[in-house]
RNA sequence: GCCCGGGUGGUGGAAUGGCAGACACUCAGGACUUAAAAUCCUGUGACCAGAAAUGGUCGUGCGGGUUCGACUCCCGCCCCGGGCACCA
């Protein structure tokens, strides 16, 4: 390996630590000679550390994105050294909204923008030092990449989920059983043979993991767009926060919740946080109970209704639909609502506007409720409704109850109906208060009193008034109800799941096409995967149409297509063809695009075979890397994936795995997620409306913020004891200084002010930009930095006088090795046999070699130290710890008056991973020549156990819970012994005073304790 | 409301049953310097006593418990952060 040119240096002219030179020689270095080429070599296990690939926005890094990659590089370094082949490779996330945003608000085209900001995005984090296989970079927009995110699309596409195995199959096996006649072929008395083609694709197309559907979606205007469920937050658009409306269009939609038991039993076998899974697994939404049915009096429609307490079915006094539900839609035929209202409606039954008629009052109801927003109907909480005339029959006791519609009941979960027990339910109990409904209870709280517990109860007790259930807990009261219920043929155990079905369709331009086309019968026939890849039209206007058109309808030409249909009619693929071609018939593209998180789905796979043009990556190299651990054995990134692209890609990945393309379950077997970087503290000051100062422990801790009138955030609370509205706002830093324990204005120390960290915020304008912090500090310092700052999980303040610090770690280190200004030599010394001579050169005398092989002897038990510290830290990513210990170890070089090259080399070596421009400087010096191997190549040191205890323990002896002195004794001492010798010490003989200890406890090397 | 995570000096944090506050930041004092910066050394949880070395008391959100010993384990509460939420 070539090795970059030494600086010269003579014992005249010792460099300063200039960590520009260094940084970008050794950056340039390992890039020209691919020092970090990821090998998948069958002789060394295998070690997957991935990050989460940025979004190239406009902004560029920010200080939250080197403490995730900081991280996975320390890892990635470490476990090179330990022998493993590793993969840690960097890409692009580059489709999708905040890119096309930008570029229309820059107008220039989204790949123009894209090219741009991945340039500058790879040159900054290349000025980190990471130490990524730049080999793989991979871009979600480049057509050799989504070639493969189609054509997995396509494995969607034909795929159809078989219940009875739970597991991803084949299309044509489907069609291969209709055509036996294994399967009976769904809503059709013909056989699959008497079918013809066109009504063979639909019949399959129902099937499909991808399949098209008309749904209530969320359409945001303001994005001129769709969005998926986990995208909208509280009634608005993730991204630009605009208001969300219900909509019914026709979407792609992929089928995730066919797969929800096994992303939310999968989820058991991942080393996440618990949060993380806990947020998929509420997302996820499992819940146990029954479905039953309740007959309609009068007619022949079943009102089937999900609970997960089928025990409470004594105390169902009423039941509610959602204003949505098909039941009461009074233009379709299966309509429940009576013509006229039953006799003796109470009033208050009816809709107030529109009483004549129950269908009269349920259409006036529902229409009030179309035009309540989702957040007035999350935010008022107040029960509404009214009666729809009909009536059902309670199974367990016959009795008749009345059917109502509430906007209470969505109609997006379970059934879009309930039974509603008003004594078990708080919000039954006040729709019956509201409405004068009847109340039964069927729990109790205790086992020997029947009425035990206020009502609404709604915890768990004891079965009353139930006949088949009496007495029974409502554990057991459970299953013996859903055993009822099956036995007598109203109902069923059932699991329910929350999630719904991913929509996968947008209508932008800066995404996929869909590899599709539509015929003209109506059906949709996927591309031939030799099509592939399908590239985005180059359009010149792609910005939204203003209409729920998506931008391609703007390029008629491409849409217009000729095909060929090939293979089986049922599950043929289309071949573009010229007009014109014998057999072709006309066709139209796909106009949607796909969502931002396609091309996110899999990149991890794309890494793994960046180049090959045959297949998304090749199944052997896919298997060195996925399967043995299986996954990725360390991701990280940012906790506001938990529910988008980690949910999606882990149902790709499972999608992927039933296809046999992948020989994991779970893409990511170990995830962490780093903590938010806050901006630096700040101040803020307090003040009444007629400018009065008041001390921040008047402030009552109430906070909110607002922009004030000239453009600069203010806090406003109130005054603790007086309740007067108060504003804050940030002093300039040097009108505070601190007086004692608090911050105090200089010009009124009397007044404390309040000292908080924000989050970073362009408005704020507290944002810290990693390229100015490498300018001043270099990137080694901001590595360091960013991982002493606290553990990787939490959030935490950035401190510029943070990166002091660190950075004068690395001076001191720097100095250790290459001498202060007026020693003017180096430090560091060699033993060559038995004589110690400086490593520059030049002998030693005899009271320097005598200083040298003490302080080698006296480095030897707390270099094992060093090396089993940070071995572990690394392994549990503790990297803070990590370094404290590597700086208590320079501390202790930064005393000697010569340092032993051992005792460098081992500290850099264990720097390299978190510091290594400098370490790989260091190294080279300490080597002696111009020419070594990087030092990254330099295997992991190793420790010995026996060799990181001290010979003799300071023990502490503690006498009734209190140090009341200490010993000193062997490590080996045994416990008699140490007991015997700690009764012997005079100062301890002192403290007990001649009481005898009735209990005397010896921990190992910790501690000694008497009772007496 | 439900579910997670967390509360330790002036600040970031360390210690996961065994000497609380490692390592840093900040601040103060000293050395070097004509001076400043940089660097090096010393001190820096609070309170009390002492001229000082030093000694004592308290102290990990609050209250209880287990233990020879609790930041750490258990029970109850308070506060902060995050997620979900009319989810049947």
């Amino acid at each position: 390996m070539a090795s970059p040119d030494r600086e010269i240096k003579d014992s005249n002219n010792m460099p300063q630590y200039n960590p520009h030179a260094i940084e970008e020689k050794w950056q340039q270095f390992w890039l020209k000679n691919k020092v970090f080429a990821s090998v998948a070599d069958p002789t060394s296990p295998k070690f997957y550390v991935l990050d989460m690939f940025p979004y190239p926005s406009g902004e560029g890094l920010h200080v939250g994105h080197p403490e995730g990659y900081t991280a996975s590089d320390i890892v990635a370094r470490y476990k090179r050294a330990c022998g493993f082949s590793v993969m840690h490779p960097m890409g692009w996330d580059a489709f999708g909204l905040p890119a096309e945003q930008y570029a229309i608000k820059t107008d220039t085209h989204p790949a123009a923008t894209t090219r741009k900001n991945v340039s500058r995005f790879r040159s900054q984090l290349q000025a980190l030092g990471f130490s990524y296989d730049w080999e793989r970079e991979i871009n979600t927009t480049d057509p050799e990449y989504y070639r493969w995110t189609q054509w997995i699309f396509l494995q969607l596409f034909d795929t159809w989920f078989d219940e009875s195995s739970g597991h991803g199959r084949p299309i044509a096996e489907l069609a291969a059983e209709f055509a036996s006649g294994r399967r009976a072929v769904p809503g059709c008395t013909q056989s699959w043979h008497e079918l013809d083609a066109r009504h063979q694709r639909e019949i399959l197309a129902g099937f499909r993991l991808a399949y098209q559907a008309d749904v209530a979606v969320n359409w945001c205007p303001g994005l001129g767009t769709v969005l998926a469920n986990e995208e909208v937050i509280d009634g608005k658009s993730e991204v630009g926060g605009f208001p969300v409306e219900r909509r019914p269009m026709r979407q792609w939609m992929l089928r995730i919740t066919a797969y929800s038991r096994r992303l939310l039993d999968g989820l058991d076998t991942l080393e996440w946080s618990e949060s993380l899974k806990m947020m998929q697994r509420n997302w996820i939404g499992r819940s146990e109970g029954a479905l039953v049915h309740f007959q309609i009096t009068g007619r022949t429609e079943i009102l089937d209704v999900f609970t997960t307490r089928p025990d409470t079915l004594y105390g169902v006094s009423y039941m509610v639909l959602a204003p949505e539900h098909p039941l009461v839609n009074v233009d379709e035929k299966n309509c429940i609502i009576p013509p006229t209202w039953p006799e003796h409606t109470p009033a208050g039954w009816k809709y107030a506007g529109a009483p004549e008629s129950p269908a009269l009052s349920v259409q006036a109801y529902q229409k009030w409720v179309a035009g309540r927003s989702e957040r007035q109907r999350q935010e008022d909480t107040s029960k509404t409704g009214v009666f729809t005339g009909a009536y059902a029959i309670n199974p367990v006791n016959q009795q008749r109850i009345a059917i109502f519609v509430s906007d209470y009941v969505l109609m997006g979960y379970g059934t879009g109906a309930i039974m509603a027990v008003p004594a078990h339910d708080r919000r039954d109990f006040d729709f019956a208060r509201k409405f004068g409904l009847p109340m039964e209870r069927v729990v109790s709280a205790r086992s020997d009193l029947p009425e035990a517990g206020e009502l609404p109860f709604e915890e768990t007790g004891y079965a009353v008034h139930s006949p088949w259930i009496n007495g029974l807990a409502t554990e057991q009261a459970i299953p013996v109800m859903i055993q009822q219920v099956e036995e007598r043929r109203f109902g069923l155990g059932r699991t329910h799941y929350k999630i719904r079905d991913w929509l996968f369709s947008r209508q932008r331009y800066w995404g996929e096409p869909f590899p599709l086309v539509h015929l003209e019968d109506g059906t949709t026939v996927p591309l031939a995967p030799e099509e592939l890849p399908l590239r985005l039209p180059d359009l010149v206007d792609f910005k939204p149409t203003g209409t729920m058109d998506p931008p391609l309808s703007k390029a008629v030409d491409w849409a217009k297509v000729w095909v060929l249909l090939e293979g089986p009619p049922a599950t043929a693929v289309a071949r573009v063809v010229p007009p014109g071609t014998p057999g072709a018939m006309p066709a139209r593209r796909e106009l949607n695009t796909m969502p931002q998180w396609a091309g996110s789905c899999w990149y991890y796979l794309r890494y793994l075979d960046p180049r090959n043009p045959t297949a998304f990556c090749q199944p052997e190299t896919e298997r060195y890397w996925m399967k043995q651990p299986p996954g990725v054995d360390l991701y990280i990134g940012g906790v506001e994936h938990a529910v988008l692209h980690l949910l999606y890609s882990r149902f790709w990945h499972k999608v992927l795995f039933d296809r046999g393309y992948v020989s994991s379950q779970e893409p990511f077997r170990k995830l962490v997620n780093q903590g938010l970087i806050l901006g630096e503290a700040e101040y803020t000051a307090f003040s009444t409306s007629t400018g009065d100062l008041v001390s921040w422990s008047e402030v009552a801790p109430e906070l909110s913020t607002r922009t004030g009138a000239d453009g600069r955030p203010e806090i406003v609370s109130r005054h603790k004891s007086t309740g007067e509205l108060l504003v804050g706002r940030a002093p300039a830093p040097a009108t505070i200084e601190k007086r004692g324990s608090q911050y105090v204005l200089k010009s009124r120390p009397d007044i404390e002010v309040d000292a908080r960290s924000y989050k970073m915020s362009k408005s704020r304008g507290n944002v810290i930009n990693p390229d100015d912090v490498i300018a001043k500090y270099g990137a080694d310092s901001l590595r360091l930095f960013e991982m002493f700052m606290g553990p990787l999980e939490q959030v935490k303040p950035w401190s510029t006088a943070g990166v002091e610090g660190v950075y004068r770690f690395l001076h001191r280190l720097w100095r250790n090795v290459f001498g202060t200004e007026e020693e003017n030599q180096p430090r560091v010394v060699v033993k060559d046999g038995s004589t110690w001579r400086l490593l520059a050169g030049g002998a030693l005398t005899a009271e320097q070699a005598r200083k040298a092989q003490a302080a080698a002897d006296e480095l030897v038990r707390p270099m094992h130290r060093l090396v089993r510290k940070v071995t572990q830290d690394i392994e549990r990513l503790s990297f803070n710890t990590a370094i404290s210990t590597m700086m208590e170890f320079n501390n202790m070089l930064t005393r000697l008056e010569v340092v032993p090259r051992e005792a460098v080399l081992t500290l850099v070596r264990l720097l390299e991973p978190f510091a290594p421009h400098v370490a790989e400087e260091i190294y080279q010096h300490l080597s002696g020549t111009a020419s070594v191997e990087s030092l990254s190549r330099v295997p992991w040191p190793t420790y010995d156990d026996a060799l990181c205890v001290e010979a003799r323990w300071e023990i502490p002896v503690q006498i009734n819970g209190k140090v009341s002195g200490r010993v000193s004794v062997p490590a080996d001492a045994a416990e008699d012994h140490v007991l015997q010798s700690v009764l012997a010490d005079a100062q301890i003989q002192e403290k007990l005073a001649g009481r005898n200890p009735r209990k005397k406890i010896y921990v190992k090397g910790r501690m000694v304790s008497l009772v007496v």
